[in-house]
DNA sequence: TCTGGGGTCCTAGGACCC
DNA sequence: TCTGGGGTCCTAGGACCC
């Protein structure tokens, strides 16, 4: 069997647990720049506040239902989640972290699933704070809309949902929309229902070749989980393929000097990532959005590719190949609401060919200075080292109801006093 | 006034090779 | 009028996920 575990409203359980007063009261957490929602507790889906929701258009609800309103605190949200899947990795020895806030365990042949779930739920949230539901199923897929019923039905399932029987199978896909069964996106909802499917068990009894015809192999793998047959494997934790690093300003900015410093600070931050994972990059793409919603503009999205003559991971030569891309897409007299740069096309830092010129290679004495400067910036929590073409500000965000990095910042952690 | 950010996988079709 | 056949590699774009 496979178990889903999934962590109940992520980010908005987080600011509970260091605001315990916040229990039983709406809580919501709003993106960067606190642009829109994306995480909600209970009591704020309750009263209507729908996810992805841009924050000015609910203020008027936030004030009359009196609702905890928080800006996104990525730093506490990713050390929360470390803590949860190491908890959770201790039940069994096949672990994979599907995102921030799930992952899948195969629990093998476990006699006694219910009781199992149920002990990593009790032991996450007494451990943690954050309350997790386990969904468990003979496979991925299913261990999906397992889940889903113990989320839906918390007083019934007690967090935890078995499916291991072919009657509950069939109950729960007679039960679940075609649309809410992971991995039909829209756009296969739309077809599906033109074509008379509309529940998850209809889907899972079409023919194949309708399915392969439409939702190619993705589809026919995703059919015959439903049906119980294991076709999505675990996956190994491993290295990235690309990492990116975009953002929507907090206004609108036109001069080369803005979007180059911007530009050249998510370089920064993207090219330590891929240092963090010891690869090397040989690709980067740059892209520049004019503002979106502006009827009086069209929007204007540029990108650029740059292939580098060589690997590399120096911050000072991913940006001059950034910066000349950036040229090539730059146009005065607009106005930029979003920009953002990937790099990609990895290889190992260690197994790594040079080309037989120096000339051709990444210049070998970045590394020892990259190494330096990624070491101070480890421990330093205002900033630390940066390009002199970087920002000043590592953002400019506004986030008006930012928590504290109570576990990650030692001025941050809450002081606990006996009265 | 104000609308997030970061990923992966699959495929059709072009380029190129023999 | 007739104009091979098969293979690989690469990439843009679509679709999906949280």
């Amino acid at each position: 069997m496979i178990a889903l575990i999934d962590c109940n409203n992520f980010y908005a359980s987080c600011e509970r647990v260091f605001n315990p007063s916040l229990n039983d009261k709406p809580v919501v957490v709003l993106s960067n720049n606190d642009g829109c929602v994306i995480a909600r507790s209970n009591e704020a889906k309750k009263i209507g506040i729908e996810m992805g929701i841009p924050a000015f258009k609910v203020q008027e609800l936030f004030r009359r239902n009196n609702v905890a309103v928080y800006s996104a605190n990525f730093a506490l949200y990713g050390d929360m989640s470390r803590r949860v899947m190491s908890i959770l990795s201790g039940y069994s020895p096949l672990q994979e972290v599907y995102s921030v806030d799930e992952c899948f365990l195969d629990l093998a042949e476990t006699a006694t699933p219910k009781e199992y779930g149920l002990r990593m739920k009790e032991h996450v949230g007494r451990w943690t704070g954050i309350p997790i539901s386990v969904g468990i199923a003979p496979t991925k897929a299913l261990a999906k809309v397992a889940n889903r019923i113990a989320k839906k039905y918390p007083s019934q399932t007690g967090g935890c949902y078995v499916m291991d029987t072919e009657e509950k199978r069939v109950k729960a896909l007679r039960w679940l929309s075609v649309e809410d069964v992971w991995g039909i996106g829209r756009r296969n909802a739309v077809k599906l229902q033109a074509a008379g499917v509309f529940k998850a068990v209809d889907f899972a009894e079409m023919s194949e070749s309708w399915v392969r015809r439409n939702m190619t192999v993705t589809g026919i793998n995703l059919q015959r989980e439903l049906n119980g047959i294991r076709c999505i494997e675990f996956v190994e934790e491993e290295k990235s393929k690309s990492f990116s690093v975009t953002r929507t300003f907090e206004k609108e900015y036109g001069t080369w000097d803005e979007i180059k410093e911007r530009v050249v600070t998510f370089t920064a931050m993207a090219a330590a990532k891929i240092r963090k994972q010891q690869s090397l990059c040989s690709r980067i793409q740059v892209f520049l959005q004019t503002n979106y919603f502006k009827d009086t503009e069209e929007v204007l999205s540029r990108s650029v590719e740059v292939r580098l003559p060589f690997s590399t991971s120096s911050t000072l030569e991913i940006v001059d190949f950034v910066v000349s891309g950036l040229k090539k897409i730059y146009e005065k007299d607009l106005h930029y609401k979003r920009a953002g740069v990937t790099l990609y096309n990895f290889t190992d830092e260690k197994h790594h060919q040079p080309a037989l010129f120096p000339e051709m290679n990444a210049n070998p004495r970045h590394k020892g200075l990259m190494n330096a400067i990624d070491a101070i910036n480890h421990f330093s929590s205002s900033g630390g080292i940066r390009l002199a073409s970087q920002d000043a500000r590592m953002f400019k965000m506004h986030q008006e109801h930012l928590s504290g990095r109570y576990t990650t910042d030692i001025r941050d952690i809450l002081q606990v006093r006996g009265e």
